[in-house]
DNA sequence: TTGCGAAGTCAGCGGCACTAACTTATGTAA
DNA sequence: TTACATAAGTTAGTGCCGCTGACTTCGCAA
């Protein structure tokens, strides 16, 4: 009993090079291992030049083996964006904790954790918000999308509100998410890189939201 | 002579498929016939679906063709890409003679301008603006997207010095650039339109210009 | 007229996504 | 304890891609 379960346990079998070792058939858990692989590929890498062989390499198989647990390459990096979203959702989550609601302190810094996860995680945010237009008609983006944009909406609303101001919420939110999603897609792709070398994003996306909210 | 001279004429050689009829051994004009190709390719299926194979099919050549024209794939890809460039800076300095220089309208109409050049070519704007670090170590970018962002700030900078303020047409300028290229980025990747379906980009932008010019 | 070079073709390499058929290991039920 | 169904691997192979080297065709200039 004790001798059977003992197979399942695969993890931290690894070579020098961070490879899988292959000392047995089964894996343990290939699929966990080739969503990591994935992730880390798309990571270092970009997911235009991810390939799924290379992370067959990664986790020790061969790269017949994905197919027993995904429908093909597209759905490993629907899964890999679909957790990208998660994360994205509970980083603003958390600035908004930190800062206190509806303050305009949590309005920006939803803005720094959305520009900080762009800078941290270029090649998975490019995937999120990318066109893909295949990950897309998957409906994954949409829920996660959607909730990111609620939390800002209700934030701004309180701020707005406080302020005893007579704007459309959804509307400031749609002008402030735009102007933080201009700023990060800028930043990763290094396209102020040439044109405003060191350009202080942070204090870019601060002036903008005052002027957007009006204070 | 003149019998000579004719089988360089290849131009509008081409099937009801619209691929180039074969002949003659020699093209006439390869090299253009494949930045064509490329182009109405990129358009149609997005530069990460296109094949240089397709390129040469639609040119009615074989697939080893292209290398007696193009170091390889990349190159082809980097002259669309300059070429896309060129046709922005030319929209942008149009919008500004329309309008008058100097005018709030000109810098709503080179905002115009972006979105509409987005979302008429987005398989393009996404080669243009994309990672694609590739392309951007060509330096290619750098002086046609410097060229872009030096009209905007003299709008800018002509502007507030009509309307007596005192801030830095650079800074503004790069918010005005940011909110516009945010909003070019969620329109042709589809993020608005669970999000806020039938928004009308261009209201948004004339809005968040008139927050960031303060006016 | 000829010959050289530009611009094609042909055949082939390695890598990729994906599949069909086969093999191994594992948990369950007799 | 053993037999077996099946999950999860492998092997071998397909077709497409980017790219190369060796060969061929053709246009132009001497």
């Amino acid at each position: 009993m004790a001798e059977a379960s003992q197979s399942r346990v695969a993890a931290g079998a690894r070579a020098d090079d961070g490879t899988e070792r292959k000392d047995r058939y089964h894996h343990g858990d290939l699929r966990e291992s080739l969503i990591e692989a994935t992730r880390a590929l798309v990571h270092a890498k970009g997911a235009e030049h991810f390939t799924l062989a290379d992370a067959c390499r990664f986790a020790g198989v061969t790269t017949a083996a994905p197919y027993k647990h995904f429908r093909d390459k597209q759905e490993i990096l629907e899964i890999v964006c679909q957790r990208g979203f998660e994360k994205l959702k509970a980083d603003t989550a958390h600035a908004v904790e930190v800062a206190g609601p509806g303050t305009l302190e949590a309005i920006q810094l939803m803005g720094r954790a959305y520009t900080t996860f762009a800078s941290t995680e270029p090649n998975l945010f490019r995937l999120m918000f990318g066109q893909n237009s295949d990950l897309k008609t998957a409906g994954i983006v949409d829920e996660a999308g959607t909730g990111c944009l609620a939390y800002l909406i209700e934030q701004v609303a309180l701020f707005i509100e406080k302020q005893g101001r007579a704007e459309d919420p959804r509307h400031v939110a749609l002008k402030l998410w735009t102007f933080v999603h201009g700023a990060s897609c800028l930043l990763i792709d290094h396209d102020y890189d040439k044109v405003a070398p060191g350009l202080d994003v942070e204090a870019l996306v601060n002036s903008a939201s005052r002027d957007i909210l009006g204070s």
